[in-house]
DNA sequence: AAATTTATACAATACATATTATACATAAAT
DNA sequence: ATTTATGTATAATATGTATTGTATAAATTT
């Protein structure tokens, strides 16, 4: 191949930055956002609308739209530059870090939209079992649906216990990261 | 409230299916996906294409696909039952093997697909390496994405040894479910 | 052998999400 | 005080995904 090195380098930079992005539906995210994550990553200092909107060529309002979304994920923040009035956006440079980072926002979420319905329905529960016409049939299938939200109820406090033990780095301990050493090729 | 207990009842169990389906996308799957798993689920026994088609309100070629994707997902399984000509499917009645089988098969479609590209990367960089008309910058910079690729392998790989400590229930040591005792009660 | 049932391929349509264009509020520069 | 820059609210549009309708192939029943 007969290209320059430096348009070959670019080339090997944007494949990064594709396969960024279109892994990103796996992570519960937009192709956009690993996108624009990729593009800040090769970029290697944090950038700003404009130029992201022109390296993306997408509008400038979806890049904001784009970038609030990753910053409230905790997988880019905002910067602060001296002498520039433009927001900057840095991005998380640590792989695992990212990982963690949006499997416990994605998974926090739902456990927050779950953690009253278990109560809800064990009440409703509760206030069928008070009725008195109920025959031995009725009786169990109240029986099993309580059982049923107890295990939900087990299951959804099992998974905050997983989302501690990633967000506390524990994970790490268990499935170390590979040692630095042959970094230093 | 006057309801009888039987609708209350079926109410309660709808919400239910309704609950893991408005959750289904924090799995990485559709809503449709969901609402199919906790109508089995619910049903307590195996159904058919027709008996989802039914009590869905959705197309029976829309039931087709959306089991065909439940069994590859590894979250239902066709069951045998003599004497019916129509498939029947079955889900698992584990909230902890659903997540289970659900992380894993998303994950590994995502681990495949970056097998080799790594390899492909590495070697790319190689052949600019080789350019001799490379300068101290150019080399630089080769040498910051062939360790962008190292580290990438490394996530990767490290992607995959938490995947197997799913698969394999290894999680389920460190994070270990709720003691059954209390649900003798 | 013919009719019927069943699941799914294929094409078309509906709906949800991603994105753009424009307007607007706020802050900084002049 | 006015102008300019900047980010984002809002409305409209484009695109991708979910779903339906129809056709078809294969298996089962008659």
């Amino acid at each position: 191949m007969d290209e320059q090195p430096l348009e070959k380098l670019k080339q090997i930079e944007e494949q990064f930055v594709e396969k960024i992005a279109d892994n990103m539906h796996t992570y519960g995210v937009s192709t956009t956002v690993g996108r624009v994550l990729g593009i800040i990553y090769m970029n290697r200092r944090p950038m700003t609308l404009d130029e992201l909107s022109q390296e993306t060529g997408m509008s400038k309002t979806r890049m904001s739209q784009v970038v609030r979304e990753m910053v409230d994920l905790n997988i880019a923040e905002k910067v602060f530059e001296k002498g520039t009035r433009k927001d900057l956006y840095n991005v998380e440079h640590d792989y695992y870090q990212t990982f963690v980072s949006l499997f416990t926002s994605t998974w926090q979420k739902a456990i927050q939209k779950n953690k009253m319905f278990e109560k809800k329905m064990s009440a409703e529960l509760q206030v069928i079992m008070e009725n008195r016409t109920m025959n031995e049939e009725m009786e169990q299938k109240i029986n099993v649906m309580l059982k049923e939200t107890r295990e939900w109820l087990d299951y959804y406090q099992w998974l905050a216990r997983l989302v501690d033990f990633f967000d506390s780095g524990e994970i790490f301990k268990h499935i170390p990261k590979p040692e630095k050493v042959h970094n230093l090729d």
